[in-house]
DNA sequence: ATTACTATAGCTCGAGTAG
DNA sequence: TCTACTCGAGCTATAGTAA
C-alpha cells in the first residue's frame, strides 16, 4: 500500500503534515513534540517516522542544539505534487493548463551533447520520447521575467524524473524532464538539471530530431514551447 | 491521527484511491479485489477499509449481482478537497482565487426566512458570520452559463459545512456556506442547502443585515457577489 | 463471481528511559 | 530540552473459509 511511490499512508501523513508547516519553502524547525501534537501521535513515533522519511530520502535532517531543521526533499515534493496532481485532475477537471514559454535560441559549449551522449540519459530520454534522442541539445534563453514566473511554474509540476547513475570515470545527477511541443510542430522534452536549476534563465530542449535543421533555427531566433499538462505520463 | 477530520492516513489512502478511479462524478464499479490490488493490499483488508469508511460516511454502497458500486459522499468529498486546497496552499502558493457572481434580485416565498430563523441554523450562522443573522434570505437568481459555471467552481470547493438536524417537527436538512462579499461592502454568506443543490440558477445569500435596505436593492437589481478563497477559515 | 467472518502472525504504538 | 532506544499491549493484515 503506496502513496504516490514508495510512501506508505502513515509516513505520507507525515510528509504532507511537514508540508503544511514548512509552507512553500519546505523547510521548518520542528521537533519530534511539536511534530507529534500537530498529528495527533506521541513523540516516539513521530521520530520513528522522520527516520523512516529520511531513510526513504523524502526528507532531510539538520540537527541543531535547539531542535531540528527539517528540509522536505526533492522526491518528497515530487510525490505531494504527484498526490496534488491527481487530486486535481479528479476534482476540478483536466484543466488542459497550456504553458506557453518563449525564448532565444543560443550556441552553449556543447556541454548538452555531452551529456545527451551519455547512456544512462540517452536510455532515460528514449523512453521519455519514444524515439532515439538526437545527439545535441537546443539551448534557449528566456528574456522575461514572465517567462521564468512559467518556468517556475512548470517545475511545480512533477514531470518526469531522470535519475543520476555513475559510469567508471564519473557521477551524473539528476533531473527533470517536461514533455513540450516546440514552435507547434516538433514534439519534445524541456530538461532541467538538478545542478542547473537554479539558472533560472536558460533551458535546454531535447528532441528526436535536430531541431535548428527542422525548424531552421539560427541563434537569437525566438521560439515558443508548449507544455499541457494532459501530456504528462498518467503514473 | 488524522487526516483532514476523522479519517486515518489508510482511509484516506482508499478514499483518494477510490476518486482516482471514478473521476469527477465520484462513482465506480470495482470490487474489493479489484481495488485491492490498485492499491496492493489484500481483498479482505479491501473490504473491512470500505466498510469502515461506508461506517464513517464517507462512502456509500449499492450492492448489485455482479459487484458494488461505490458513491464518495458529500462528506468524502469534503475531506478530499480540503486536502487538495492544502497541497495547493503550500505547493502553488496562494493562489486568491476569486470568483465573482452577478445574479438578479428577486423576491422568493418566504422560506428562507422560515429557515434562518430555525436556532438549528442560526447558531451555525451566527459562527460562520460573527454575528447575528437577519432573519431573511436575499434569492438570487444567475442569468448567463459563465455565472452558473462560477458557482460550480464555489461549489468544488470544501466552504463551511451546516449541519442538519431535528426538531420535534420535522428533521432539516445539512448545507455548505461561502463566506462572500456582496457589492464589495457588505459581508455575507452564500448559502446552499443540499436539497437545493441542483437548481443551478439561483443562490440565497444570509448577512448580519437586512441586505435590501443597507444596499437599497430591489427586485431585478443586479448584485455582484465576490468569494475569495483567502476569507475561508483555516481549519 | 461476489463480500466478509474468524483466527493468528506480524507490525505499530507509546510508556519508560537513556544519552 | 532534544532524539531515539527497548519492549509489551494492542491493532492490522492476510490466509482460510463461509455465505
Amino acid at each position: 500500500m503506496k502513496i504516490g511511490k514508495d510512501v506508505e499512508p502513515v509516513l505520507w501523513f507525515v510528509l504532507y503534515t511537514l508540508l503544511r508547516l514548512a509552507g512553500g519553502t519546505g523547510a521548518v524547525k520542528v521537533s519530534t513534540t511539536q511534530l507529534g501534537e500537530v498529528m495527533g501521535v506521541s513523540q516516539q513515533s513521530t521520530s520513528r517516522h522522520l527516520q523512516h522519511l529520511e531513510r526513504l530520502g523524502l526528507i532531510k535532517r539538520e540537527f541543531v542544539s535547539d531542535g531540528t531543521y527539517i528540509h522536505i526533499s526533492r522526491k518528497g515534493m515530487d510525490n505531494l505534487k504527484t498526490v496534488y496532481e491527481q487530486l486535481r485532475k479528479s476534482l476540478v477537471g483536466p484543466a488542459s493548463t497550456t504553458l506557453i514559454l518563449e525564448g532565444v535560441v543560443f550556441t552553449g559549449f556543447g556541454e548538452g551533447a555531452y551529456y545527451v551522449n551519455q547512456e544512462g540519459y540517452r536510455s532515460q530520454l528514449r523512453e521519455f520520447l519514444g524515439f532515439e534522442p538526437f545527439p545535441g541539445t537546443l539551448n534557449v534563453r528566456l528574456r522575461t521575467k514572465v517567462d521564468m514566473d512559467r518556468r517556475e511554474e512548470l517545475e511545480r509540476t512533477p514531470g518526469l524524473e531522470f535519475k543520476g547513475f555513475k559510469t567508471e570515470d564519473r557521477s551524473f545527477g539528476g533531473g527533470r524532464g517536461y514533455p513540450v511541443v516546440v514552435n507547434d510542430e516538433v514534439e519534445a522534452v524541456l530538461v532541467i538539471a538538478d545542478r542547473t536549476r537554479y539558472d533560472r534563465s536558460t533551458v535546454e530542449i531535447v528532441a528526436p530530431v535536430n531541431l535548428r535543421k527542422r525548424l531552421s533555427l539560427k541563434d537569437g531566433d525566438v521560439i515558443r514551447i508548449s507544455y499541457s499538462s494532459s501530456l504528462e505520463r498518467d503514473d
